[in-house]
DNA sequence: AATATTTTGTTTATATTATAAACTAATTTA
DNA sequence: TAAATTAGTTTATAATATAAACAAAATATT
């Protein structure tokens, strides 16, 4: 019991960029900002990170004549996050 | 939404002990180290945090001879640990 | 038309946290 | 009685998160 939690998903920051991406399809870096309240550094570090684990891919892109970076997950990425909230139910069940 | 995770309880360590705490009453320093697989040293220190953050109590005793550290939720530890949890099922849901 | 401001990020520096290694002290065993 | 075991603590290092500083292009201002 208590299986290793994926240190890449159990952080705070990553976690809700991926959860966001799990419900939708594909978020851009300023949908992100404004739903986490992080700092655009913040982000763009975990962002890399995510992105160097193969967990979501970047797409960078002009919209409305501005760079726009928009993320999605990738098939590994989706199977890591399942992984994570399957082993994190150990962790937090109440039942005895 | 992603309200922020108690810092004290979103690491690995701390939450399996805590996790331990709240199913089994009481547990013993071994019976954490045996269960997690953690080092002593580790171990040593996430119950110093949990015990300065008031979320868990500290019992020194005596057992066969040998000195026996045993530990207990606190009230706050449970409130503490509940909070968490409700906050944390907003990031692993997985309905859209 | 220059310059100031805003948008959209990245890079780098610092603070925090987790972890392991080294150490302590008492007990038991050879 | 010396070595090994039990049960931890303290300290040093590695990893991580976060914020501050910076960059580059677009738009707005005077």
């Amino acid at each position: 019991m208590y299986k290793d939690l994926d240190p890449l998903l159990h952080s705070q920051l990553r976690l809700a960029i991926v959860s966001l991406l799990m419900v939708h399809e594909e978020v851009d870096f300023n949908q992100i900002k404004e739903t986490t309240k992080a700092t655009s550094g913040n982000i763009s570090v975990q962002i890399k990170k995510l992105q160097d684990a193969g967990y979501i891919d970047v797409i960078k892109s002009f919209k409305n004549n501005y760079q726009n970076t928009s993320l999605k997950m990738t098939n590994k990425g989706i199977k890591a996050f399942e992984d994570y909230v399957q082993n994190l139910k150990q962790y937090i069940r109440t039942d005895k």
